[in-house]
DNA sequence: GATGAATGAGATTTCATTCAT
DNA sequence: GATGAATGAAATCTCATTCAT
């Protein structure tokens, strides 16, 4: 249970009430999500988790009704680092946007890693499981909604099922952060992106959005 | 599970017993994949699998040390199923082959199931993780093969990074069977071959694979 | 965990499952009741009746849900026992005949004790008041019965209320077995008895039935 | 428990400090009284009381060293009016006498309602038991007194044992109060008065005690 | 081999009591 | 004195695994 008071001397070390408890709530979610991402859902206890931040087991039910409820809380708190950034197709080149929103969305899921136990949920949990469908269904229609507004513009493929490729973009950015670990390369969000952009754009349109965005800079600077 | 043979005097038991043993163990491990389908893993006990399959608890154990050996068991056994197929992309046209190899491979996994209980256990048992990864680094290697021969025959997209393409077909591939209940629409496999395909063949390669099938398919009739 | 069987040389120490579940399921009743009994119910743990009873604590909740549950369990088995005999006032002499059958239900209870720890568990769990409640009725109509046949055959004081007068036989009878303990003094059926018949009884119609029942006695010899 | 007192700068605060944690005492008190009865003993926890009385948890520990402290206080503040009160049989109609005594009895107990716990609380704590049999022999005491008095004027019946019939009062007047609830009648005090009363005089005696009343009011009047 | 009752370690949860603020 | 968050012992209940029959 990290204090910074301690480190100041000369001062009481002295916090109001409602501050200190949110600071054990909190070493108490830090706690769960760091035992939930390490050994799983099922195999962490309240105990543990009590005990790894630094509290009694029955602390834990002061703050927490029970295992579930941390778990939703943490949900709750963290769904909207978990959501990837709604991309802005148009105004500039589309590859180095994606590539950036792609690395920067990575790298939160992996500092977050909550998502890693979401699947073991599902399944012992309808409520999770609607939860986190929810959440799908909200990137994907905000993905679906940037498509659209390229295609109205007439930058896409003519006969683009926009559904489908919306979706597929929703399962790589989903499975992205895991790249690495399983085929033995890292990620390479430069051409992941170029990949995605290849499902959405012709190349003559792509180019043309990439020289834009390149006048663009040079005008810029 | 009530065996009539026991009562026929005089006859041989239809099975052999090592066959009549092979068949409980069968029993178990389908009633094993069937509950921790439904229920999860965790959920599911030992009991329960043994109650379901027909036997005593004390059964269990003499087939499997375990519930975490059943389920090594259920993995090796199936292992082949969740394989996706590979793809020939040359001799036909490559979409509506893609399309109709993704709707076996759903069928196959839907008839399966059991890769929805592999997340649960990837954090606690590092040897399923392992498990798991050796199985997708076979599929990936194996899309990444064929991609290889598409591209010597000059067929690609000229710039392709076929790591990425074929770490992005694994990934559509294996979240396929998902799509229709968490974006409220079913899956369309011909859409999504469109989609996989418009990443790895330029339009007019595409076309004239696409010409190319359909005077074969002339010819054969 | 007594087991007869240890004993007799030369047989099998056998018996059938059912009947050794049932005697597990009966060292189980006797040890709640036992400890129930000395200590109270809330005072008493699962795990101290299964350990009185010889056996481990998840044997206990292969036989009962709960303590409850075997609380309950207990009731429905004695029931009977702890309802008091009707009383048939006319063929003898009351008073002898209400003394021997307030000595033999008294002598049950004591055996039985199991009355003692009810009044505590009517305030916790509205369905023993409620199953408690049922009995007393039971009882209290069965007494009025009686009164009120007797009434009909000109034997009682003429102004008497057989409702008052029942139930008080009904709180006499109740807690007849608690006299010594708390005044100091045995109970006395004799005279509790005299009371009793006093309160129904004109002194002239008790001789009455007192005669013509040592009457009876010396035809009979 | 709000106290606007303290924004009175330059009062006395009303109530000097040992008084006001009197105060507290007693909400406790009466807190602990309430939450017994309508919920037992064991099911209350002292942060309860605490929280109906208006106080904090750690308060109660002030003014009690613990649950079982706050109930004995309870009973000796209240002991007295649990005993019924002394009837002097001599002096007027005995059954109206005796009538109203119990009436009033009867009511002051419903008030209290803590004889209701009592029964739970003599099984786990022998102090309790033995506080509770003191009281019952004093009672008892008092009323086989009475008894004696009557005895000695010749007022009873002549074979009357006086043990006997005053313990059967006892139990009587113990559970007057809870008639009603349990025979689906409402107790009748008049009724219990006459039964009560056919147990210690003769008819003659009765009627003769009822005459002298009469004359007696008449004179007063 | 098969059975399923028995085991007991361990998880969840409550609450009397303490103690820093 | 008062507060109420924190404590941790203890109760309830589950289930993987064993073993007598």
């Amino acid at each position: 249970m990290p204090d910074h008071d301690d480190l100041m001397i000369g001062e009481f070390p002295f916090l109001p009430k409602q501050e200190r408890a949110q600071q054990k709530r909190n070493a108490l979610l830090e706690s769960g999500q760091t035992l939930f991402i390490s050994k799983g859902y099922e195999q962490t206890t309240a105990k543990e988790i009590a005990a790894h931040a630094g509290v009694a087991t029955g602390t834990f039910y002061r703050y927490f009704s029970d295992k579930r409820q941390l778990l939703m809380s943490l949900l709750e708190d963290k769904l909207d680092k978990l959501l990837p950034p709604e991309p802005n197709w148009v105004s500039c080149d589309p590859v180095s946007l994606l590539s950036s929103l792609l690395e920067a969305h990575n790298k939160r899921l992996n500092e977050l890693g909550i998502q890693r136990v979401l699947p073991e949920l599902v399944l012992k949990d309808p409520s999770v499981a609607e939860f986190l469908g929810e959440a799908r269904r909200k990137i994907h229609s905000r993905i679906l909604l940037g498509l659209k507004q390229a295609e109205e513009k007439g930058l896409t493929w003519e006969d683009l099922d926009l559904e489908t490729v919306s979706w597929a973009i929703l399962v790589i950015v989903e499975n992205g952060h895991g790249k690495e670990g399983q085929t033995g390369k890292r990620a390479d969000f430069q051409e992941i992106s170029k990949v995605i952009c290849r499902m959405v754009f012709p190349p003559d349109v792509l180019q043309q959005l990439q020289n834009a965005d390149e006048t663009n800079n040079r005008n810029n600077s």
